[in-house]
DNA sequence: ATGCTTGGATAGTGGCACTCCCCAACCGGG
DNA sequence: CCCGGTTGGGGAGTGCCACTATCCAAGCAT
């Protein structure tokens, strides 16, 4: 299919196509001529992954293309595919190790994995820490210096909760075939996260309303 | 205490506290001669509220301006201001109804919500949608256009997981005194989100470890 | 008086995600 | 074969956003 037709059946404008073409976002089309090229269901089944990761995740376009390199780096297990894509995500601000409220939330997020038995900062010891532990870091310090409380205690439910939700989501992925397991996962785990923010804003009106009611 | 100091309390430059000023995201100081102001703690507090839904809540300046405004309505009973403040953060693109995936995503939402037992929409009837609804339909159809399953049973386990997740937030908000449930109720829905997102990322890291360790 | 700081206003910056436009190459009809 | 319309590549431009730099007059400190 030429572009044109690309750009309708995905619903995404040709300059928008050629523009992702150009960020190395899709792979270029197989060339016909010298100015005309061939796309194929490969490449709209990427584009609207493209789309939804951009649009539905929120995903800059420069992270995008570092998740899907790694979703397709023949060179890496695909243990490894799905460490470097996830890895890849955005993750907001590092945390500020000048402040000292950082040290202290630190302390708490690292007493916190080691009460659940998780890795320490998300990985292997004497790895550098996995973004998402960084950027809990960041929240942490942030409710902390806000006057939030945010001990170890607090966190525990949240962190139980979000357990229950990786149990669910992993089950998910293992619907898949094996092969297709590092897509599903990066799918499942950008695309819900708007679910689940979602359905709490849902549950905290409905929950709200039980304890509130009163007009 | 004069701009200066509020920057160094804050850590805020002076050239973006008089951006937030100019953006009506801070009250002015109370003047003091033609050219000079004072702040106070309330300032000072407020600057940190601002700073922390904008970097770590990641949540665009003018959507932090109506929230704020919402919290000190005075015009509006509490539970009022808590909802249209909730109402005014982030929720994404809007469904796109001229897709027909759309409306598959919004039969599956509400029979969802039905199932749960919660309110159709988010809200009481004939009342517009929640923007956390739509923003569930919006993710819903990416998923469905993709091909990933969206059925009303897989997204129930999550739906309790989140329930979960919403009573542990309003206990929060509980321990603080009633003048302060807004306040508190907003900060931790939005400064949770990355702690939330956050936790499920290493929760995943470590039941895939778990379910794929084979070195 | 003078030389610093202060706070308000205006204009400018850099990044991002597109979007416009031109051009040369192509394709199809007469 | 010619010619109008279409196609795809590429560079430049747009709009938005969150600041940031500069200027200026008014203060205060010595």
């Amino acid at each position: 299919m030429r572009l044109a037709e690309l750009s309708a059946r995905s619903g995404v404008s040709t300059a928008t196509i050629k523009y992702y073409l150009r960020e190395g976002l899709l792979h270029p089309g197989r060339r016909i001529t010298a100015t005309q090229a061939e796309y194929d269901e490969e490449h709209l089944r990427r584009l609207r992954l493209v789309r939804a990761l951009i649009q539905v995740g929120r995903i800059p376009v420069n992270s995008a293309r570092e998740v899907l390199a790694a979703l397709q780096d023949e060179g890496l297990s695909r243990n490894r595919r799905l460490g470097t894509a996830v890895w890849a995500l955005p993750h907001g601000p590092a945390p500020d190790d000048s402040d000292p409220a950082t040290a202290t939330a630190r302390r708490t997020a690292d007493e916190l994995l080691e009460r659940l038995g998780w890795c320490p900062g998300g990985t292997a010891a004497g790895a550098p820490a996995a973004p998402a532990y960084e950027m809990l870091v960041t929240a942490i310090t942030a409710l902390a210096r806000l006057g939030y409380p945010c001990a170890v205690a607090d966190l525990e439910p949240y962190a139980r909760v979000m357990e229950q939700a990786a149990v669910d989501d992993l089950d998910m992925v293992e619907r898949y075939a094996p092969e297709d397991h590092v897509e599903a996962a990066v799918a499942l785990t950008v695309l819900y996260e708007p679910v689940l923010l979602g359905l709490r804003r849902l549950a905290q009106a409905e929950e709200s309303r039980r304890r509130f009611e009163e007009e």
